[in-house]
DNA sequence: TCAGTGACTGTTT
DNA sequence: AAAACAGCCACTG
């Protein structure tokens, strides 16, 4: 049986490396459409689980960093990012509709 | 048990 | 165009 955790976590962690997702993309591909909410809930606790989950690949609809703020610090979301070849400013992903994964396309 | 809260999103004023 | 409202579901006090 999988939880709703287990397939947040499964999906978030096959986004490709310099690739990011959003909280509704996951919500959908999860067949909860707008639990995206549950989503971010999720990731919280993510810092628990292992192996670890790349939340830093994902963003809200505009490509903001809206989750950073529940990183060890603010700026490393942007860090991973960057280190990863997504350019950021000021919280929000750069090119963001190239960059974005939808697991309902992509991953199939 | 009820009410408040949250890493969101889409629709309606 | 910007702001407010309303769903969504799990967790905590």
């Amino acid at each position: 049986m999988e939880t709703f955790a287990e397939r947040v976590y499964d999906v978030v962690r096959k986004v490709p490396k310099g690739r990011i997702t959003t909280y509704g993309a996951i919500a959908k591909f999860l067949g909860t459409g707008r639990s995206s909410r549950m989503v971010g809930w999720v990731l919280n606790n993510c810092g628990m689980e292992d192996p670890p989950v790349p939340a830093h690949r994902v963003v809200n609809r505009n490509g903001l960093l809206t989750g950073k703020h529940h990183f060890p610090t603010e700026t490393l979301m942007q860090e991973l990012l960057e280190n990863e070849g997504v350019k950021v400013k000021d919280d929000a992903v750069q090119n963001f509709e190239k960059k974005f994964w939808d697991p309902n396309k992509e991953l199939l």
